[in-house]
DNA sequence: CTTCATAGGTTAATCGATTAACCAACATAC
DNA sequence: GTATGTTGGTTAATCGATTAACCTATGAAG
């Protein structure tokens, strides 16, 4: 058995003076009370005995416990989910704070039931991430914990939140498309009611007929954002009578399904067919081939963001809110070549 | 600006008793001290003014804050590590408690800190992640807090842990192939020195070895577990003189490498070549076509499990460590048919 | 020679629970 | 009628920090 762990008492008596002295050389506060040869032999007797200070009776008086929670709906079984915690966590730890993580199912109850058990524990702030980005209302339950949404957004911009800027990526790699010359571009996407889905068509239609030409005829909808649909989608969309010279695939798992199906066609990419994507999966982007030109989704970015805008708003509570759109950079692959 | 939250002498006030009655009241401590009617006044006081219990002050109090540490060395970079927190969250929320996570990238001074930082918040045990299965020493700074090892081992068997199967898994997906009829088994694997490379080639060499054939001429080694390199070397191997049948890749991403090698080659898989695999990526195996063949790593259930063996720890300091093997189960898709 | 800052501490209250030790009232046993 | 439980509580100490309020020299000012 190890000894027990030392006290700030001990450490006060191992220095020769009172626990406040001790408590203030150790933190720098009090001002300028403590004398700069008595700070340094308090530190030396914190060093000497391995002191580390018990966050939890610190907690108890100051009503900060250096802890953020992270929830979640279902953060684990998306590949996403991960590279938010991380950004989140890097962000959080830079500041010396710690997350802990709730998961959900993403029901309400059990969401209320997330959120009480935090602040049970009395978390500083709650970060509320939602996979696949949607528009939600803040929780009842949340009360009056500062809060920041993670991947979601308010109707009424009451709450500071960090969505990915769709338009703008959608934007970035039809660029790599018509800046190589295609103007006939299709697009196979989902039928699922995300919003993903809706910026990404909407972006697409515009674009296509800003170059003349009807989107109707180049679009194909399945009923998920699958491999297999995707790939039964593009068998479709590239026997039709005038043939797009390029697709833009709602996702990399579509695109996935896009290859095989412009293999089985005889058609090579991006020699006969141009394709990009979106998402960036580091599992399947790089790995198809040729590798495959697609807009990433800055999860990272999003969660330290999350976190560094709650930071911000423990500091300030009357902050205003802020709504964030961030970019979502292009990974320029070799996907695309110009039309024949 | 809400209200105060009320503390538990609100709740005691409320129902004219002393805290000490409030606290009994609603823990179920104290033996049968407290009386029902009282009791059952203490619980609709506490409902009325929708009291929580501060746990920080509880902590202080108890020693325990109902929270355990996930320390993960690049927990989020990797695919897999989503369903190890999932499994650990789940069996700790269950129980009450809720996991605070750190994550490192593998350093040892990085794993001492975040240690050191979580035991600064007394959580009640750690749990210890190592992504991809490796013989790990505890580390000092862990001292006396209780702790599973998660994915990962000691060489001296004196912490608890658990690993997948990995022995059990690669027989498995060879009994596929065996079973179908296959005894030319190729396998195409990696150099890196992982754990998990020498258990499943070793499986492999022993099974082959078994069926009567040296399995020197089917192996292929390459640097790194990419699909590239899975795809460079499945293009040598099948080009050898008296090609295998079949063949265990490593893992679902060379798989991928294989695929497309074959698809080069004109051989048609499964007929005129069995795949099995290593890992059951979701993005992978059930994405490629035809569906991958492939042993799954059981993370969830590790994850589970190394909580539920902590939590068994705590009850009982005394209790002797387990090692744990997970089983890996078989994930049978369209892969694997008869040699011609 | 008083009076007042100032520097450098110390004392004690406090955060919000839990729990060991104590107590009053009443019933039961002998 | 006195000892002995039992029932149903209450009082007060405690967990380990932080911090407001207070104290004591010492030097400077008037």
């Amino acid at each position: 058995m190890v000894t027990k762990q030392p006290r700030l008492a001990d450490v006060a008596r191992a220095a020769g003076v009172s626990t406040a002295t001790a408590s203030m050389a150790l933190n720098e506060t009090g001002g300028r009370r403590i004398g700069p040869e008595t700070r340094e032999r308090v530190r030396a007797a914190a060093a000497e005995l391995g002191y580390r200070p018990n966050t939890v009776a610190r907690g108890l008086r100051t009503r900060r416990t250096q802890m953020i929670g992270f929830v979640g709906d279902d953060v684990a079984t998306t590949p996403f989910a991960g590279q938010m915690i991380r950004g989140a966590h890097d962000a959080a730890r830079e500041a010396g704070f710690l997350l802990l993580m709730v998961d959900t199912s993403g029901d309400k109850d059990e969401t209320a039931e997330a959120i009480g058990a935090l602040q049970e524990r009395q978390i500083d702030g709650i970060v509320l991430a939602t996979m696949y980005h949607q528009v939600v209302e803040v929780p009842d339950a949340i009360g009056s914990t500062p809060c920041v949404l993670l991947d979601a957004r308010t109707a009424d911009g009451s709450a500071s939140s960090v969505v990915p800027d769709e338009r703008g990526g959608t934007l970035g790699v039809l660029a790599e498309l018509t800046g190589a010359g295609h103007v006939r571009i299709g697009h196979v996407t989902t039928r699922e009611e995300v919003q993903a889905r809706a910026v990404r068509l909407a972006t697409w239609r515009e674009r296509v007929s800003d170059c003349g030409v009807d989107p109707e005829p180049l679009l194909v909808e399945v009923e998920d954002a699958t491999t297999q649909l995707g790939y039964e989608g593009a068998l479709e969309l590239l026997s039709r009578p005038d043939r797009p010279t390029a697709v833009f695939c709602f996702n990399d798992r579509m695109a996935m399904g896009v290859y095989r199906a412009a293999a089985e066609l005889g058609l090579s990419i991006p020699h006969d067919l141009s394709v990009v994507s979106y998402d960036d999966q580091e599992l399947i982007a790089p790995a198809l081939h040729p590798g495959l030109t697609s807009a990433a989704l800055p999860h990272y970015e999003m969660g330290r963001w999350a976190v560094v805008e709650l930071l911000r708003r423990l500091d300030d509570p009357e902050a205003a809110p802020v709504q964030h759109l961030m970019p979502c950079p292009v990974a320029r692959r070799h996907s695309v070549a110009k039309p024949q």
